[in-house]
DNA sequence: TTAAGTCCTACTAAATCCCTTGGTTATATA
DNA sequence: TATATAACCAAGGGATTTAGTAGGACTTAA
C-alpha cells in the first residue's frame, strides 16, 4: 500500500511492479490485494495499463485499515473475542492482552499512508529503489543496443 | 507467574498446582519455567513441598521481562533486528515495525504482576479458581466418606 | 488479435505454539 | 532407608499461521 502512495500518483500500479520493487511474490500480492479491494482501500482496473490505485487519499488510509483487512483483526490474545480461554470462563490475563491489543490498534490507527511516505527512513528506501530501477533499466538498454 | 503472584504467599508452588489451576499441561509449564529460572525470575525448590517462587516481589516483576525470558523478544518486525529483509537492505516499513515493537515493550514493562493481582478482573477469576478448587475438594472428601 | 493485466483456486513449505511421552535426579518425610 | 513428590530434561507431534507456488480464466487497451 506504501508502494502505491508512494509511486502511483501518475495511474495505476501494476502488481507486477510492486513485486520487483518489493520483493514480494505476485501471487501473494494477489492475495493481499483482493482482500484490499473487498475493503474498498484500493480499486483495480484490467487490462494492459491497467493496475490497483488508492480508492482514497493517502491521508484518509491508516495502517490498522490495511492490517484489519488483510489480518481481519489485531489480536494479541489467542483466546480471542471468544473470551472462553479458560473452561468457559476467561483467562486470567484475558483483559490484559486485550488490552493491548487496543493499544496496538490505537498506535496503527494514528498513522497514516501519507505520514509514513513523509517519514525519513521511507523516503531513503524509495530512493535507493527507483535508482535500482534506473540501473536496471540502463542494463536492459545498453543490452539492446 | 500470575498464579504465584496469587497463591505463592505461603511458600513454594508446585507446577501440578499451576497446571490444574490455568488450565495449562505440566509439561509445557516445565519448559517456561526452565526459562524464566534462567532468567532468575522464579526460583525452585525440589522434592515434597517444594514448587517455584517469584524471586523478586511482585511490585519488581513486569510483564516484560516474563515475555523477554520466554519469548526472548517482542517483535512485530519478522524481519527481526536483521534488518536486511530486503536484499540486504531494510524493507519500506521497516521501522514502522520496530516502532510498534517499541510501543509493545513500553506498554507491557510498565505492568507489574502486582498492579495485575489489584485488578478487579484478575480478582474475580481468581476468586473463581478457588471456589473451584474447594468444590473439587470437598468432592474428594465426601468420596473418601 | 494479442499481450498485459486482474482475478481465482488449490496446493506446499516452513515456522511457531502448545502439548505429549518417557524418562532422570533431588529431597522431605514416614 | 524406602517412598512419594517434585523439579529437571530431551525428542517429537499436531494444529495453525504465514508466505509462497502453480496453473489457469477473464478483461481490455493497443
Amino acid at each position: 500500500m506504501l508502494d502505491l502512495a508512494l509511486y502511483g500518483d501518475r495511474g495505476p500500479i501494476s502488481l507486477a511492479d510492486v513485486s520487483s520493487r518489493q520483493d514480494i511474490s505476485l501471487s501473494y500480492l494477489e492475495q493481499l490485494f483482493a482482500k484490499l479491494r473487498r475493503k474498498e482501500l484500493v480499486s483495480s482496473s484490467r487490462g494492459p495499463g491497467g493496475g490497483y490505485r488508492l480508492s482514497r487519499p493517502s491521508e484518509e488510509i491508516f495502517v490498522a485499515d490495511i492490517i484489519d483487512a488483510v489480518d481481519e483483526r489485531v489480536d494479541a490474545t489467542g483466546c480471542a473475542g471468544s473470551s472462553d480461554c479458560q473452561d468457559g470462563h476467561t483467562c486470567l490475563t484475558h483483559n490484559l492482552w486485550t488490552d493491548l491489543s487496543d493499544q496496538i490498534h490505537h498506535f496503527l490507527s494514528d498513522i497514516s499512508l501519507a505520514s509514513l511516505v513523509e517519514r525519513r527512513d521511507v523516503q531513503s528506501v524509495s530512493a535507493r529503489q527507483i535508482q535500482k530501477a534506473r540501473s536496471a533499466q540502463s542494463i536492459i538498454l545498453t543490452a539492446v543496443d
